[in-house]
DNA sequence: TAGATTGTTAATCGATTAACAATC
DNA sequence: TAGATTGTTAATCGATTAACAATC
């Protein structure tokens, strides 16, 4: 790891984690935390969570450890949780209303501004405060507001139909809860998968195949 | 990697993908299928993909490829799709909602048993086929019914509150939607965490650290 | 048989851990 | 100053890729 290289994923996806856990230690009062009882917490190696931080700058002071509430913004930062990309959301089903509804986007960059869906019995139907647009109007709501990011929340096969539309109107940035592979399709795309089947499966992988505990 | 080793999580994380792809395969009518193909498909090295398989065993054929079929029927019973470990579901919010009507439990080796919620409001409501029911006759509910899995959609004092008992009735497995770090607290348990946070600030961050593109 | 592609061993690459000098 | 703990370099470990003999 030498200065100016570029971050890798291993490192990015704990980020989110050390925020949750700083984030803790803050309310419960916690001023200073050294790598190694961080690192107990969490379960990592004291070793492993200086060299994360030290990918991003020497957050810490020598022979004192780290100030929580520095750290915590730090890392706020580092993620660019002070961002509010316009972001839409298509697909009201289930999991598209739970999503909807249930995620503080706002806390972490984004800016839910708009959901579209294409079915009549849904299209008109108010999720938070907004009401579910028919996705028929997409590409006129795309050139009025200019969205980045698009939350997808359709079966496989729409959302396959729809990826031009969505690359047509600029979106880059995909946070997909589908199973098509929009990465696969474009190459200057960012993707962030939730494969929750695949999830599930895994976790069906390591019941049936855990060690014995009789 | 030596036959008797343990496999690795990394192994075990792609393999749901191989499914899907091999699901997908399967469902256009192709029979055979080499390693550097599906490799290109999905965007993998073909040794990786040998590698892999051959953690559990040689499934192809030298000069021809793998059975497209026969592989996706392998993969499926290396993922132990084949059960259905009874699980219950707790938390009937948005998102506990979404994830029981929305997830095909049965196909991944699992069975949706009961939801159960403490809020007055929702206990009594259907989801599917199920009644919400009060989590004070969880206890009850596991002596008579011993579910295996259970399914966490609980903000994370509530999962904190409840995991004592939960691990009291015999409950190991556990699919974990909140931000509680149950892992942590038992030894012996399995937990498969979906931190949708996590992965929407992880979005944030590669948006907003991506390479500029003028 | 010749061509193709696997299974598997060896080489490389990257990520984690250990060690320690720097320094608060 | 002495003790503690960081930042950083070096060592280890594991995962990915390359190479190739085995074989269909």
């Amino acid at each position: 790891m030498h200065k100016g290289d570029p971050i890798s994923m291993s490192v990015i996806r704990r980020l989110p984690r050390y925020y949750r856990f700083l984030s803790e230690l803050q309310q419960n009062g916690t001023v200073r935390i050294s790598s190694r009882e961080l690192a107990q917490r969490m379960g990592l190696t004291a070793s492993q969570i200086r060299q994360d931080l030290n990918c991003f700058g020497g957050f810490g002071q020598q022979g004192y450890g780290y100030l929580v509430n520095h750290l915590y913004r730090e890392i706020g930062t580092i993620l660019g949780l002070n961002h509010i990309y316009p972001t839409i959301l298509i697909g009201a089903g289930n999991l598209g209303r739970a999503v909807a509804t249930h995620m503080a986007f706002e806390q972490r960059g984004f800016e839910l501004t708009a959901i579209f869906d294409h079915s009549k019995r849904i299209i008109g139907h108010k999720i938070r405060h907004m009401v579910v647009q028919d996705i028929a109007t997409l590409t006129a709501y795309c050139q009025t507001h200019s969205p980045q990011v698009a939350v997808l929340c359709l079966p496989k096969d729409s959302v396959q139909e729809l990826a031009e539309t969505l690359y047509d109107n600029g979106l880059r940035f995909f946070w997909n809860f589908s199973h098509y592979d929009l990465a696969m399709k474009f190459e200057d795309v960012i993707v962030e998968n939730v494969h929750l089947s695949d999830s599930l499966m895994t976790l069906c992988y390591r019941i049936t195949n855990a060690p014995e505990k009789e």
